[in-house]
DNA sequence: AATCGACCTGTCAATACATACATGTTCAGG
DNA sequence: CCTGAACATGTATGTATTGACAGGTCGATT
């Protein structure tokens, strides 16, 4: 049922449609909740059928413009608070990582520096994040969660350099 | 092929059963990869066909003792070295903390309270592990990555203690 | 000897998800 | 006017995953 939740959050934020709901997968839930766009417009429907969102209005190219309803902020708020939640995850990245003490020190070594280079490039991206929400107006009420995730990869890049580092010196380096 | 991959790295480590990869999918690999035995059965049986496992062994109640072979050894080092990572992630509880500042003050400190209780959990049980991993003859291989698990639910704790301090003070409160 | 709980392996039906297919629209540049 | 790229929305087919069902086994306790 999370998708269903992500796609109510999110058009809790702003309305939305399902090309923009597509774009903020990619951009920013892809890292807690992945989908791709032949997900979200059936979702879509199925949720304007429940009256948890409707359609408010109509754009270029056949868009539509999805809104929350009332009866969808009260759903996602049950969700969000009362309903327990499943703490389990899917992460192939995390697998890897799990795995990665299974391979030779050579093959160990790419791999975490493949890892390094997405995580320069992930840190990167949500400074830049990080300074569209101090530049703004008023205050972000996200900004707690773009730091959250600036420190979660900054840990990981950390654990990443000591790797390379421990096994720079070679396997039998004593 | 995640799944695959998963028991395959799991036999890689050692010999199992079915239940005792059930067990590990649970314990270990719930934050990575999580799986039921409804899939871990069937993918075995497939393992097997691919000869990529086999049965090495049969023990009490009908259990049945899986290997990685060679074959299966090299499938698993091409895909951690050799294919490209999707980074992409479903974790709910990811999903939720994305959410949670559409939650008024109230339910918002009592969700990350919640996950706080957790995260404290967490990581008594990683240190648990890490005792472990000390008191063990020979060095383990594994140690880095439960170093990593707890560091990121460190960063995760100390996050949720600032923002449950944050709005401590009430929502005006200044 | 009966019973209970943990052990252990499987299958099935329904839902979730990925990949590929399919179609039409607007705009900018040549 | 033509063309290509980005926009925008859908559907179809196959695979992955869940939750429920199902049944057999061993050891300990009574």
């Amino acid at each position: 049922m999370s998708l269903r939740y992500a796609v109510l959050g999110l058009l809790a934020r702003r309305p939305s449609t399902g090309y923009e709901l597509t774009q903020t997968f990619d951009r920013s839930l892809r890292t807690s909740w992945h989908a791709r766009h032949s997900q979200i417009y059936p979702e879509l429907a199925k949720l304007e059928d429940a009256d948890l969102v409707e359609v408010v209005g109509h754009g270029a190219r056949r868009s539509k413009t999805y809104a929350i309803t009332d009866a969808g902020r009260a759903e996602l708020r049950q969700w969000l608070v009362e309903a327990e939640p499943d703490r389990s995850q899917r992460s192939e990245s995390g697998l890897r990582l799990f795995l990665t003490p299974l391979l030779d020190p050579a093959d160990r070594q790419a791999t975490y520096q493949r890892d390094l280079v997405h995580v320069d490039q992930e840190l990167a991206s949500l400074q830049e994040v990080r300074a569209e929400v101090r530049a703004a107006p008023e205050p972000e009420a996200f900004a707690p969660q773009v730091e959250l995730g600036i420190r979660i990869n900054t840990v990981l890049r950390d654990w990443l350099r000591e790797q390379l580092q421990a096994s720079a010196g070679g396997p039998g380096h004593d």
